[in-house]
DNA sequence: GCAAAAGTGTTACAGGTACACCCATGC
DNA sequence: GCATGGGTGTACCTGTAACACTTTTGC
């Protein structure tokens, strides 16, 4: 078993020199499932250890926390720490396209959304370390991302954390340092990563005050009744059935597939279906 | 006069290994302001050339455009373009602080308003030179911060616009390299500045919607008419009187001073302050 | 007095909340 | 039948838009 030792950090860097570098950019981001997929690991936030999760419950659809997937750091600064996928930026890539295959090469999945957050570059973050900005990426993985198979690992980049980049070993389904942490129990973060997952969680928050993103975490289809509890968890309180029904179906977003889903034992919902529209500019996988 | 040429882009920059080097992180700000401060010069966004403002309505305060500052580059690439205030970062600045210095630098004056933007890292911004990610703020000049005389040059770091530091020149007041112009009517822009400008506005016209910013733009004290004044001229259609001024009082940040505006020829109106506030974190000028 | 803008009152409407009630299914 | 959640109807409350009206100044 791995000891969870305090984290390194850039005291462990003798390179007084590298102050002096032009500062270093990199691409974080903080995904948010309503469950790990099946093959993945969970970690323990106290010892830091991850372990294969034994998916118990198949069918069962209670959306109750956030889950998000770490990378363990495998050399300095921060090393053994766990952080946010991500990594530097190749000169002929967007920003956007760093922040998609750090991630993927980390889940093994694309997102089914992905957002830029935030920039971070306070200067406390590099003390003696070259100096570090981190563009944060805020993602969504749903139902239908997480269903399929493990992509394969392939040439894939490395989902190595934010700036200091490693092979990725071991074979698909077991990487021991990938694993996915309840949002509410994470362990010690490296870099200011705390702070840039307690930003996106207050994004969330906010965003699904205002904008329809809770469809993202459910499959192509779905009931009312789903969509519902999405948005109690991510809101946190409880909302009424009827009047979520008659706001949803305003909005004009949901379509009715006609379908029904059966197998309860109560009158069969109706299936819906989310209707594609065009974003905000600066927003969205298209970015 | 100085003809205006079409931008050199990278293509002037012979230097096509500058592709394997890390992106460059630069900060770039979109000030915006009702009115130019008293000595600063305007430009023609048909020429490219600046003149210095003989402002004549002094007392005047019709606020019916937003101005924004734009700084000439002097060097390739985009050399003779306008640009957006900003530069590279220090190692020990954070990226607030540079927004900041390098806003000063250019308009001579602290703004009241900074907050981050977005960041912008396209590929094809840099196709031939070294890759460039712009951090980019928006600020806000209120009458206040413009009222007094311009800062001192002194030992302040450049103006110069994103990338590429050049020395600043002229004695204060008459920089023909800094200059205003009308956010309508802006002259072509160095890099992909355009897009950053209209995202700005953007922004800035939403913010306004669910957020109280105008207040920023007037001085301490104000009415309620010039209040409004500043809430039509961003949001870009008429406001009624009576309902504004419920809401604006309802919202609890207006603060009645008990003095009076005299001198027009009707009744007097009350002067408010507005409350001071915590902002949301990670915004707001204490980032 | 008159014009103009400050400031108040009132009504109508739209959207959200709370909750009573009916409907359709599994057991 | 009965429990359970899907789905509908409706009264109430609140915030906003529209606009008539009064008040107070300068000229």
């Amino acid at each position: 078993m791995r000891s969870m030792t305090v984290p390194a950090g850039y005291a462990a860097v003798s390179a007084s020199e590298r102050r002096f570098l032009p500062p270093a950019v990199a691409v974080s981001t903080v995904a948010f499932a309503l469950q790990p997929p099946a093959e993945a690991r969970i970690g323990d936030p106290a010892t830091g250890e991850s372990r294969p999760w034994a998916q118990a419950a198949a069918a069962g659809d209670d959306a109750v926390t956030l889950w998000i997937p770490l990378v363990r750091r495998t050399r300095p600064p921060f090393a053994d720490c766990w952080a946010l996928p991500g990594g530097p930026i190749p000169w002929d890539e967007t920003l956007v396209d760093t922040a998609l295959r750090t991630l993927r090469a980390a889940v093994r999945r694309a997102p089914g959304y992905l957002e830029q957050l935030y920039s971070f570059g306070a200067v406390e973050r590099s003390a003696d370390a070259q100096r570090l900005v981190t563009i944060a990426y805020w993602a969504l993985y749903g139902e239908d991302e997480l269903a399929g198979a493990a992509e394969p690992v392939a040439a894939m980049a490395d989902p190595g954390a934010s700036d200091d980049p490693h092979p990725a070993a071991g074979d698909p389904g077991s990487d021991p340092n990938v694993a996915w942490f309840s949002a509410d129990r994470l362990p010690p973060l490296a870099f200011d990563h705390a702070e840039i997952v307690a930003y996106a969680l207050s994004r969330l928050r906010l965003k699904t005050e205002y904008s329809a993103v809770a469809h993202r975490f459910l499959g192509e289809t779905f009931t009312l009744a789903q969509l519902r509890a999405v948005t109690e968890a991510i809101r946190g309180h409880a909302v009424d059935p009827a009047n979520f029904r008659r706001q949803s179906l305003a909005q004009g977003y949901l379509i009715d597939t006609g379908e029904t889903q059966t197998g309860a034992r109560h009158r069969p919902a109706r299936l819906y279906r989310f209707r594609l529209r065009t974003e905000h500019p600066n927003e969205g996988i298209a970015s």
